[in-house]
DNA sequence: GGGTCGCGGACAGATTCGGTCCGCGATGAG
DNA sequence: CTCATCGCGGACCGAATCTGTCCGCGACCC
């Protein structure tokens, strides 16, 4: 019968939105004997999920952790928390997380309720972000794209290449891949009939996935480096030199995040070598850092902080 | 048979994994005749999980968006990601999210295998903090705190007062409000008997939470206002008044975050009250803005500034 | 010691399940 | 246009399973 199995999946749920059951309670919240629920327990045990049980007053049945994950059963409002944090996470805060929480994005966007989805859209705008060398990335495109790879998909979408130029194109999307703060897809393009790179965050608003494709042979193994190599070329807008007073282990632990080397040059001094689109973004991570620095160029990042210095004085006086 | 139920979850995540699966596909893998997979479907969208069908070559099944947001089956990487988002959102970049979030990190970290959970505490470790208005709430404690007032579970910590000496308490928790970028667990404290608000920042780590309780009425029909009005009193270490030239619309948009409040001057300047614990957080957030500002007091505050001006010129000059 | 609560064997009848067979209709490629 | 592909679902039947009932056991806590 559907019961059983839709019983056990209310099971599952109702046993991860409170620790502890009672054996009567299940019964009753399910409209079954108490027998009936042991054994609903029993079964989900043989289908690996960890239940404890304790016995004597006050016990009750406890889901545990176990060797696999039980698929999650959110609320609403879970969901929504859900879906901004791994929109977070996908821009990157945590290096070596974000092809993951793209991945996961996708299966949660799939099933989202639309009444849930323009929440999260609507609370996406306010998030908070940081420096911000990385250009926005639509995390909502990211997931279409994502999906448009897993699915094998061709993808449609507004590109505009770093001249401004917008064109319209029509790829077979293979990987999403994601390097020093950029995402990157590569594809194959259908009207040029090459393989092309592209940067995810000029891809226009709302590309749109269509019929699917038989995949093509990989143009190389290493599709990191592959990519990598293809965009070796791509240019930031500035490129700084500076040299930070302080220990190159320490910089670089300040400075997780930023697209850039450091090289050490002595016990109490490193240079770094950073790459950013904007001038504001530049200056604060290196004024956030906290420690004196020296601005080797751009010329514009100098003349930056010089103005960002003169401002800031300005504020102090009375 | 719990086979017929484990089909079923087996079906719902496949379906989640890749977006079409031909029903020959889903036969092979799940080891039944079409004919069952068909009942299969059948029963999904009997249980409310819309599966659309397309039929023709290259058709298949495919989940989509319902009414209800089916459990969500995760794989591993994907499962640390959307606990270091949801650590992320608790944590509070996103307004009006963070008991959702705290809740679903609940849920997921007390099925979250212990391999996993590793991963996310050393991930956790490396999280860029933007400002940090906010003290570094632990993400792990406020789950478990979660989970005990959701159990109804006696909680031990140890807490450090406002003037630093630690006591180990030993408490009934009824709720954890989130206000003005701080966490508070409003609880009942057993040695003292009487209701108390807790800083969560100032609760040590690892707290533990034993035997369950009955709850008591609480003290107050509207938890937020009472927990609000307890900590009316708490102070920041610095307070912040500072005009600056933007209308209070545009401030207040990137100030987001900023515990403080925002008056209107004009419609071209405003005056913001701002508090925190850090000179470099404030001077950060108003920095940030980009627009002209003038601080009115703390004293500590303009002399900050004063040193972060001369540092900036220094580090331009050459 | 007694009450509470989880455990699980046994049994019987009702229900359901899955395989097989088959014809229908929609879709898209040649 | 035609054909192959693929989803749809009715019918049938024997086997498998599920549920409720009854019951005794053991653990735990007051």
């Amino acid at each position: 019968m559907v019961q059983t199995s839709a019983r056990l999946l209310k099971v599952l749920s109702l046993l991860q939105s409170r620790r502890f059951w009672a054996g009567g309670d299940l019964a009753r919240e399910l409209g079954v004997t108490e027998r009936s629920v042991r054994r609903d327990v029993d079964r989900l045990r043989s289908l690996g999920y960890p239940v404890h049980a304790a016995g004597g007053v006050g016990g009750g049945y406890q889901l545990g952790a176990g060797k696999e994950l039980p698929p999650l059963p959110l609320e609403d409002e879970e969901a929504v928390a859900v879906a901004v944090g791994l929109r977070v996470a996908a821009s990157g805060p945590v290096k070596g997380l974000e092809e993951a929480a793209v991945r996961a994005l996708g299966k949660l966007e799939q099933v989202l309720p639309k009444r849930l989805r323009r929440r999260v859209n609507a609370l996406q705008a306010v998030s908070v972000r940081i420096g911000d060398t990385a250009p926005r990335v639509d995390a909502e495109a990211l997931a279409v794209i994502a999906n448009a790879c897993r699915d094998e998909e061709v993808l449609r979408f507004d590109y505009s290449s770093r001249e401004g130029t917008a064109s319209a194109r029509s790829v077979e999307p293979y990987r999403l891949v994601h390097t020093s703060y950029r995402w990157y897809l590569l594809a194959y393009d259908l009207d040029r009939e090459a393989w092309r790179t592209f940067r995810v965050d000029r891809i226009g608003p709302g590309p749109r996935s269509g019929r699917s494709f038989k995949p093509r042979p990989l143009p190389s193994e290493d599709v990191a480096a592959y990519v990598s190599q293809a965009v070796s070329t791509e240019a930031y807008r500035f490129r700084a030199r500076v040299t930070v007073q302080a220990p190159a282990s320490v910089v670089s632990e300040r400075l997780s995040g930023v697209a850039g080397r450091i090289e050490e040059l002595d016990a109490e001094r490193c240079l770094v070598h950073a790459g950013g689109d904007s001038l504001e973004a530049l200056a604060f991570y290196f004024a956030w850092l906290g420690f004196e620095f020296e601005v080797h160029e751009p010329r514009e990042l100098i003349e930056h902080l010089l103005r960002l210095s003169e401002r800031l004085a300005r504020a102090a006086q009375r």
